[in-house]
DNA sequence: GTCTATATCGGGATAGAC
DNA sequence: GTCTATCCCGATATAGAC
C-alpha cells in the first residue's frame, strides 16, 4: 500500500482479475480471499497487502472500469446534442461497461447507503470519483444553457448525479428481463426530469 | 422455528428485545449474536433457533414495528384528504415510528438491493408485508378517484410503493441534520408526483 | 518493498449431545 | 429448547526469503 512499482502494479492487476473471475463464476460470497489468493497464484497475506479490503477489490473494479470508459464519456461530452439524450446516454455508456459485472457492483452498494462506509458513493473517501462524474453532469448542464447562477450555491450537477446513482441501484436490484424495468424507468424518468428541470429553472426561455 | 409455544414467544421477545438494545447502543455490527443471546439470558445456540439469522432479527423489529403502527395507519386511510398531503403523512408515519431505530435499518436494506436476499424488500419472503403497504397506497389513489382501467394491469400502486421504498433508502443514507435533505425530498417530490400522476392517467380531467 | 507461509482472532452460523 | 464444540471466513500479525 505504500508505493506501486511496476512488479506490484501486475501482481494487483492479477488479483483483481482473479476475484472478478470468481465473482463472477461463484458470486461475491462465495468467493473467499483464500479462493482469490490462490487463483492469482499469491498467498492470501498478499491479496491483502494490494487491496485493505475485499470490498476494496470491488473498489478498484470501479475504478479501472470507471478508466477505461474514459475516451467513451469525453466523446459523448464533445458532441452536442439535447440535455435529454446526452444524460440517458451517458447513464446507458455507464450500464455497457458496468453490464458484465452487474451483480458484482451489488457487493459495494450493500453499503452504499451509509455515508461513513468508505466503499459508498457518498463517502469521502469517493470523492474524487464523485466528483468527476459530477463534473459530466455539470457540462451536460452548460451545454445545454444552464449555468447556474452563482457557481457555488446551485447543487442542479449534484443532484443530477444523485438521481443518476438512484437509477443505476435500480438497475443492480433489476431483476427483469434485459432489465426491462430499468430501461422504462430510463426513457421515462429522463424524458420527465429535463421537462422539470427547463420550465422553472431557466431565467431565459428558450425553445428547444 | 417449527412451533410456536407460549415460552418460545416469550423467549423470542426477549432476544428481541435485547438485540435491539445492543444495536442501538453499540450498533449493529458490533454487537455480536453472543453479546445478544447473553443479554437476553440463553444460549447462543438457542438464539439461532428463534432466528435463523443476525438479520432474521432486524425483519422480526421490522415486522413487530410494522403491526404497531397500524392502527394509526388505519387511521389515516379512514379520514379523507388530498392524496398528496395523505402519501406524505403515510411515509411520514413510517419515520416516526421507524425513527428510534433508522441506523438498525442500514443494517437491513444493506441487502436491500438483492431481489433474491431474504430481507430484501423486493423478495418473496416480503411479499406478505410488501402487499399489504402496496395496499395502502393503492387505497391513497382509489379515495382520490384513481380507480385502476383494468384492475390487473395497472401498476400505480406498485410504484407508488417502489418510491416509497426509494425515499426511505434516501432517508437511511441521509446524514443532515434533523434529516432536512429526506424532508425536502418529501416535501418537493409529493407535489411533483401528484402532478403528474393527475394529468396524463385520467380519463376524466378533475380540477383540484 | 514484495511476497510466502502460517498462526491467530473475531464473529456468524451449524451440529449434535443432552 | 439448551448448551458446547466446531466450522468457515474475513481480517490481522509476524517472521523471514528474495
Amino acid at each position: 500500500m505504500k508505493k506501486v512499482t511496476p512488479k506490484g502494479r501486475v501482481t494487483g492487476g492479477k488479483i483483481l482479475d482473479a476475484a472478478l473471475d470468481l465473482f463472477r463464476t461463484k458470486g461475491y460470497d462465495s468467493a473467499t480471499m483464500r479462493d482469490i489468493a490462490a487463483r492469482a497464484g499469491v498467498a492470501t497475506g498478499a491479496a491483502y497487502r494490494h487491496y485493505r479490503s475485499k470490498d476494496a477489490i470491488v473498489m478498484a473494479y470501479y475504478r479501472r472500469t470507471f478508466d477505461e470508459m474514459q475516451p467513451e464519456i469525453h466523446k459523448l461530452l464533445e458532441v452536442p446534442g439535447g440535455l435529454e439524450r446526452r444524460t440517458r446516454e451517458l447513464i446507458r455508456l455507464k450500464f455497457k461497461h458496468f453490464g458484465p459485472n452487474r451483480l458484482v457492483l451489488r457487493a459495494l452498494l450493500r453499503n452504499g447507503a451509509d455515508p461513513k462506509h468508505p466503499v459508498s458513493p457518498f463517502s469521502k473517501e469517493s470523492k474524487p470519483l464523485r466528483d468527476m462524474e459530477i463534473g459530466w453532469f455539470r457540462q451536460l448542464l452548460a451545454d445545454d444553457g444552464l449555468t447556474t447562477p452563482s457557481e457555488l450555491e446551485s447543487h442542479i450537477p449534484e443532484v443530477l448525479w444523485a438521481l443518476h446513482i438512484g437509477v443505476i441501484f435500480f438497475w443492480i436490484a433489476d431483476d427483469s428481463p434485459r432489465e426491462a424495468h430499468t430501461m422504462r424507468l430510463l426513457d421515462q424518468g429522463m424524458n420527465t426530469l429535463t421537462v422539470l428541470l427547463r420550465s422553472p429553472l431557466r431565467s431565459v426561455q428558450e425553445a428547444s
